[in-house]
DNA sequence: GTCTATAAGAAGATAGAC
DNA sequence: GTCTATCTTCTTATAGAC
């Protein structure tokens, strides 16, 4: 618990973090984040003790992001519907990395799901933060169905990152994005 | 090129085919394949040279199976908007692969998108086959951004699987599913 | 805490017998 | 065509010196 080994556990864990959304965690090895740190595998080891153990340490890291963006947001937007309009105005700013990299959510969530159903949960857990954020906007604005509608929202957020992945070009996002914005402001509240 | 040839290959394409979809390119080894189909690795390496050449017959299998789709729905609809329909009611038809994998389409992409360019461009000609004949009903429909649209309804349909998979429910897709199907009805043409 | 060395296993791929 | 045996490389993980 010295001041060394939270440096270097923080370290591990940003550039883990990084590197398990560019090339994806099954294909980003131990040895590739042990190098992009700049310390050796048995080093890594010693912080943590598989590769899973780390990848619950990203889950938190980002679960903690995403948590303290939607605390921000939700002290400088108080009309529900800005905070939808929040929410989509992240995609635009993720432009760069969404058309190389896909959601960061979307992409762990598809690729965990798949035979790993143990991490495909804590993954999972991420999804549910925005979900039950937007539901909430909903439900202020009066809608009944508000989950149905956090999903759906979700769901054209998820469908615009995927597209937009998949050619590989961001004006895809930015057509996306703007029919989102539509749609919210079409909204009853 | 004999009769028993010919057999092999086929099955051993089918079942390449299946577990790529269900564990994922990368995560499906040559020996699961083997295994599958029921002969060796050594065998399986007569048929095919390595498992990117595996993965291309899979991809020409897929792109035979969509255009023989496209081709018999442009028989059976001359209406565009059927068409567009059926395009929706395939994914209700296949509620419960996508629950349980994702959608073949858009999981292989993701995957292959990250690190492994080459396989990605491959991958992605199969969304093209999708996205020429969606431009082709909103052309007929008089649109004259046909390719926008057709970006946006394959955007509903990729978001629609993946939040599916995500939360493993088929009810997600149904609703968004519906909610696709009323916008098309509400499309001037 | 950090290193080197090494084990143990999986994966893709090849060689050669039948 | 199909098999067994083998090779090589990569990956996760451990052991032990410093």
């Amino acid at each position: 618990m010295t001041e060394h080994k939270q440096d270097s556990r923080g370290r591990i864990v940003e550039a883990a973090n990084r590197l398990f959304y560019i090339k994806g965690y099954n294909q980003a090895s131990f040895a590739d984040v042990a190098d992009e740190v700049g310390i050796s595998k048995g080093n890594l080891h010693y912080h943590f003790r598989s590769k899973d153990d780390l990848l619950d340490a990203v889950i938190v890291l980002r679960t903690k992001v995403i948590e303290q963006n939607l605390a921000r947001w939700d002290e400088q937007y108080s009309n529900p519907k800005d905070k939808l309009k929040r929410f989509v105005q992240m995609l635009l700013m993720e432009e760069d990395g969404i058309a190389r990299y896909g959601c960061p959510l979307g992409s762990l969530n598809m690729e965990l799901g798949k035979s790993q159903r143990e991490l495909r949960d804590r993954s999972r857990e991420m999804f549910d933060l925005f979900q039950r954020w937007l539901e909430k906007a909903f439900k202020q604005m009066g809608y009944k169905n508000s989950l149905s509608l956090s999903n759906h929202l979700l769901s054209m957020a998820q469908g615009a990152a995927l597209m937009t992945f998949v050619y590989a070009d961001g004006q895809l996002l930015k057509d996306e994005c703007d029919r989102i914005h539509e749609w919210i402001e079409g909204l009853d509240n």
